[in-house]
DNA sequence: TCGTGTTTTACGGTTTTCCGTAAGATATAC
DNA sequence: GTATATCTTACGGAAAACCGTAAAACACGA
């Protein structure tokens, strides 16, 4: 089928299975890392003995522990692995069904497929796996295919996340006003401040500032 | 060792391993569902078979799915489950690390044991079995140890825990007044609300309750 | 029953947020 | 260059939240 497979997974406990159903579709070699900084550096040596990977399986967050590392998201491994391997196959593997967050990655990260840990993900993980690198084409978990066209996810941009982001960390509108102007956000008046705020409590139906913010915190935004 | 386990845990990638697990502790019979509601049903069968469960390890939250099911939460499933059989023997298998949540499952639900999902979680589910059937005594992962003592979530009450969730749902502070006059939690003015609330930010060193939430839905309340 | 301390409620003033309107700035088309 | 639409800012009044103080209600022992 092909070759050279990465997964980087932090969880022992599911790490086994992908491994063994990665093995059941005859794949030759298969490498494994439990952190993002790792799975980067593999990826760069791989490329560096001329011997690059094939397909990268990754899970979404990686728990932090004792050990100090870089990156905590597959967003930001994506993000490394693309400067330097921007043809590289990905499968995200995660339990993670935010929609916002899995728009993002096929929108932002360019992403081959998506498949979400379930009742039944393994065979979903094969079919993905699959079709990415046989077909050559996107997979999505059946379940989660309608969130690629939910419009209310397309209407939020940078502005509103780092928007959601400061009032999530307590900062008054009236500040947030100051640190958009030091950072260079347009725009960045207090009124321009309100005025996205009432949209975005339009947008998630949320009954004031404070409900806002906890359905942002639902969703995985800030 | 002892006889009859009892897994629930809706994500099939799991789920394979910790059988695998148990079976390599010479457990005899295992049994599995991907449901709470599921397994409540087992383990009233087997009582009423007179060959009840010796052991039940879950997972904490299960996803929704085309189902329609009562328990989404190993909460619900424990608090059914000890009505009918209080002495069993209960380890949670589970990536939540919210402190709040686990906290308040050594100390409502009477769990057994709390292994925390990650790199080297297999190895501890086998002690944490080990030390519930083998040695009768409590387990909870390492890293997760000091939480036990921490004291701020011991000051919070059904009341902070009731105000914190009305809040996140959006309800103005007047309207929790009356809420609160009509299911009976004294005390409820709004002079009683916005002090607890002050104290609250005060425990939680929050800026503002958009603050408050944010740090709260970080910590599993509400 | 009274006194004392605690909890709960009531009230008022200040700050912050909310929301509509309008003026100013910027972009685009003609 | 001017008209038109859109985006951004400014302003002001209303509502909500915030915070301190004091009165009222309650609890409990003497």
């Amino acid at each position: 089928m092909f070759k050279k497979v990465l997964i980087a997974e932090d969880l022992d406990s599911i790490s086994i299975t992908v491994n063994e159903t990665l093995k059941s579709l005859k794949i030759k070699e298969i490498q494994h890392s439990k952190y993002c900084d790792d799975a980067l550096l593999k990826v760069k040596k791989a490329l560096l003995d001329n011997n690059p990977f094939d397909l990268l399986v990754t899970d979404l967050s990686f728990t932090a522990d004792y050990r100090k590392v870089k990156m905590y998201t597959a967003e930001a491994l994506i993000n490394e692995i693309r400067k330097i391997q921007p043809t590289l196959k990905i499968v995200v593997y995660s339990v993670e069904d935010k929609s916002f967050r899995i728009k993002a990655l096929f929108e932002h990260s360019n992403i081959d497929a998506f498949v979400n840990k379930g009742r039944k993900s393994i065979t979903e993980l094969k079919t993905a796996v699959k079709t990415v690198v046989v077909e050559d084409q996107k997979y999505i978990s059946p379940q989660l295919a309608s969130i690629l066209q939910d419009k209310v996810v397309h209407e939020i941009d940078n502005f509103d996340v780092e928007l959601i982001r400061q009032l999530a960390l307590g900062t008054p509108q009236e500040e947030i006003e100051t640190i958009f102007k030091q950072l260079n956000i347009k725009p960045s008046s207090k009124s321009a401040i309100e005025k996205r705020l009432g949209k975005l409590k339009d947008y998630f139906k949320a009954k004031n500032t404070v409900h806002l913010i906890a359905i942002a915190k639902d969703m995985g935004i800030a």
